[in-house]
DNA sequence: TAAAAATACTCCATAGGTATTTTAT
DNA sequence: ATAAAATACCTATGGAGTATTTTTA
């Protein structure tokens, strides 16, 4: 199988329609049937039950399309890794949203590069998809936010944990509680970033955004205390109980935990540790309140 | 990159010759040449430094052989999990190494059938290489037995841990010792499986060769003593007290755990707790004696 | 009947072959 | 001097194009 006609197959199993991926893929539509068809029949399997009206996918389909997904993933950062490899000095290409690294990453840095494993960094910033970047080797290691970020697959060290709260304007049904739980806001539109599966929630891009929307009670918001406290607005946080905590991960994929990688780990490891310590929680847990604004 | 230009250069990388790999791949060297400087081209990196004398991998090179390694892995597995999931009835592949079940694989697949979510399992036996049945999608779980097998990037149930003893003939120098560290069988050659990384050991493919070779003195072995009672020899065991624990585990590719593969972890649990209170190990550690023979 | 996949054919880019040259030991 | 990679050149497979036919909702 040759990666071209996995990236063809997935291109129709996204779309499942032959013209229209064909187009996507700028090629022709026969092309695109062929080398279906040629795929189909090199495997012995079928990947699409298709009419000239409907096209959609076999079980084997879902199969292949899930694996290769990850195929292509794979050999997309061997060509990325080899590339970084082969221009001049090794040095680290780090992810991070920003404003993603609670204000840690200065810290980090400062500290990593007193290790004698220490290598130079690239900071590659990326709102969306930190995870999509190092699967395919655009990047080495990245911050990561779960339950955001899926860190499956991933080798990771946790740099801190929090309980998250709700979001809410003032006049909201649930802001006057002292604390909620999850079914407290079964049926609420939540806010879900962009790209993130859709499970009925307003999808917001940013967290300007996600204040307006969340302003004009559209939609709740449920984040960690310390990004609401760091937030400009006049609405009313809530501490969401049972909500899984909002986890900040360096991570890296699976075995490529190289020296440089093991200090940045250590250094963000022991800056984590340091911050904890420095700013212990203040706030009682389990209080509502106002804050923020002007 | 086509995956073809990258089996292409993995033979090279493996053998460093042109020549050799060409006649491995059943092509003639100046296509394997020019398939390889086409690939540097469009990476725009220099894989090979090569004189008509010598083959050396770059830096780049080292690494692309890496990933190169895992993106074929991936191709490969993407094949055969879709062509074993087009032929028809869904079902789960079972690799393990014969006798290396330790009598827990009935019991285990009997409590497996009762599950609502089981599937017809496919039992794959193969001596060497279980892992990388995974790795290709030949197999979804496998019984793998650390430290002899590298787990690295598998996700895991463990079934039993069991220290491991030096098996060694009656006249050996150590054979009245009653417990042993790793340090005493410093220049110990140490039987070795065969497939895996010469550490200067002897290479053995069976634990009937094992034996044999134990039995001349010609080198010692390193068991979990439940395998050594098994055996039908007339030597002696000494438990080596800092050896790492011999586990059983049950294995499966990250992120690949379906119904199916929980259900069966679910009964090898099971099964192997229940095992694990009915025969409490019996023999008080730390005690030299004869065992086994007739 | 109309939208969309499949088929029929044509073409050319390139993977691969053979013969030969270059190079480093 | 020789082993081995690179180069030159040729061939043909198959990937991709255009035009057309078939199919089904």
């Amino acid at each position: 199988m040759e990666t071209r006609e996995l990236a063809y197959f997935v291109a129709v199993a996204e779309t499942l329609h032959f013209g229209r991926a064909a187009e996507g893929l700028g090629l022709a539509q026969p092309a695109l049937s062929k080398a279906v068809r040629s795929l189909e029949r090199r495997l012995e399997v079928t990947l699409f039950d298709r009419t000239s009206r409907r096209v959609e996918l076999t079980p084997a389909g879902e199969v292949l399309l899930d694996e290769a997904r990850k195929a292509l993933a794979a050999v997309a950062a061997a060509a990325r890794r080899t590339q970084r490899a082969g221009r001049g000095v090794p040095y680290l290409a780090l992810a991070a949203k920003p404003g993603g690294d609670a204000g840690l990453l200065p810290s980090i840095l400062r500290r990593y590069e007193s290790d004698p494993a220490a290598v130079p960094v690239e900071l590659v910033t990326a709102h969306e998809d930190r995870v999509s970047l190092l699967r395919d080797g655009r990047a080495d290691v990245a911050l990561l936010h779960t339950p955001f970020d899926d860190a499956g697959g991933l080798e990771t060290e946790e740099l801190r944990a929090e309980p998250r709260s709700a979001l809410l304007p003032p006049e909201h049904r649930l802001a006057r509680r002292s604390i909620l739980q999850l079914s407290d806001l079964r049926g609420e539109p939540v806010g879900r970033w962009a790209g993130y599966p859709d499970d009925g929630g307003v999808e917001v891009t940013d967290l300007a955004k996600l204040l307006r929307v969340t302003s004009r009670g559209r939609a709740v918001a449920l984040l960690p205390q310390s990004v609401l406290d760091a937030l400009d607005h006049n609405l009313v946080t809530v501490p969401v109980v049972d909500a899984a905590p909002a986890r900040l991960l360096l991570a890296w994929p699976q075995g490529t935990r190289s020296p440089a990688i093991s200090a940045l780990a250590r250094a963000a490891r022991e800056v984590a540790a340091e911050c904890r310590t420095a700013t212990r929680p203040v706030r009682p847990a389990g209080m509502a309140e106002r804050v923020g604004g002007r």
